[in-house]
DNA sequence: TGTACATCAGTGAACGCGCGTTCACTGATGTAC
DNA sequence: TGTACATCAGTGAACGCGCGTTCACTGATGTAC
């Protein structure tokens, strides 16, 4: 699933490059983690890795493509641990699901700040993201989608109403335009299939979740909540719960 | 209330330097809007203002002493931004009130990219944030604290309940312990005197509110919503209303 | 199995850049008598 | 009003640093006959 795999690298050569082409990335996330994105430098990877800065371009041809596959690796992990999340729980009450892939996701950003930063936070002065991100980046707001959909079928899912007190607000004008079209781009996506199509409402709801979820991440991790709920887990904890009522799932 | 002022600066020298310090940080905040954070430099500040760059350090003793000048003002901005909403709409209803202090945040955050990218993005590696900080960067939360206790005071405001289908999360535990201290300090708080107290249960309603709203806005400004609710107005309007419900203003 | 040639990984030097900060200096502005 | 001294803004050169990227090269690994 995550990298594709040569049956067995024939030739001694090819076998050495894809093993440094992997040690150069990983040491680059090593110091991305322990510096962060700007500390980042193609000779100071080189360093460590007792070769010359030079010999980096043979396996990535710019600091950029390092950067980019740092990015989607950090992507494709959090993405990893929210469906892992969701699959292990399979079968368990829905409610129970979104609150697992809520604290997984969680649990992952606390683990790697910086990566987290990378993919979440300020853009990269310079930096322009490929096409290749976002479908890595796609997999943690599909790992929800996921549950919604299994509990949709599961007839679990209150049908998203009553979210404030005065009830739902109606989804309509180009909110719901743009929600039909998602809804639709999941409709042809690769998993969908025979499961149940997701109403714009409630994706709209689940987007709303989704935005609320990272807000709260950020805010924790960049020092935002450090006069107020600084040891964040309790609240957390309620936010996430109060979401999955928000989406349906009291 | 923002800059404090000389009540005529009395020589000519002392006038010079109160306007060149103001020059050089509005020419920082220049190209802090038009590169970024790491995009700004000491030297590139000096050649625009037709100095050598030496000279600056007679204004700022080094780069990070500029940036937080930066920052201090651009929480300030944003914060007045949102004081001025509140103050504008007073004697309004209060759900009106607080989605034009949200619409306010997000006006100011979509015309100050980057100014808000310094403050609500990735911390910068390397720099510590002073204490100076915090009181500009609370005026936002208070500005809407502010809202919830005159509708409160008017009795506008539904007690916190029903929030999800299910009703209300309680608060309970260290959640609650934190709720209360932070309910506390803004009793200490200048503003308060005479108006109501918050209780918990609201006042971690609107922490959850107030991370929904940035969360939004970080998504919006770093690009996360592209696939999705791009031209996030519509969004953010929805979504601007489902908190004003979730604080309990429908 | 052995040789001749092609491929490719890694080297080392160099280019060209920009940065933050320090320091001894000069000349103008301000102050005290 | 005028002079002697102190304060301070701005200069220019320098220190020391690190960076991304290019390029001609060498030597080892792989391939074809």
């Amino acid at each position: 699933m995550a990298d594709t795999w040569q049956p067995a690298s024939r030739t001694a050569r090819e076998r050495a490059r894809v093993e440094l082409t992997r040690e150069i990335k990983e040491e680059a996330r090593r110091q991305l983690a322990a510096t962060g994105a700007d500390g980042l430098s193609l000779r100071a990877v080189a360093r460590q890795l007792g070769m010359v800065s030079s010999a980096l371009y043979r396996y990535y041809p710019s600091r950029d493509d390092l950067l980019t596959a740092l990015i989607i690796d950090a992507y494709n992990a959090m993405g990893e641990a929210a469906e892992h999340a969701a699959a292990v729980t399979q079968g368990a009450p829905a409610r129970e699901r979104w609150l697992a892939v809520c604290h997984a996701i969680r649990a992952w950003a606390v683990a790697h700040r910086h990566e987290y930063a990378l993919i979440y936070g300020s853009p990269i002065p310079g930096y322009r993201a490929p096409q290749d991100t976002i479908g890595p980046a796609s997999r943690v707001p599909l790992a929800f989608v996921g549950v919604l959909r299994a509990a949709l079928a599961a007839g679990e899912l209150k049908p998203a109403e009553g979210g404030g007190p005065a009830g739902s607000r109606t989804v309509e004008g180009l909110l719901a335009d743009q929600a039909a079209a998602l809804s639709d781009a999941l409709a042809a996506g690769p998993a969908a299939a025979s499961v149940p199509p997701v109403a714009p409402e409630l994706l709209v709801r689940a987007v709303i979740a989704w935005t609320q979820l990272f807000g709260m991440l950020s805010f924790e991790l960049f020092g935002q909540l450090v006069g107020s709920f600084d040891p964040a887990d309790a609240f957390f904890d309620h936010a996430a719960a109060q979401l999955a009522a928000f989406v349906g799932l009291p």
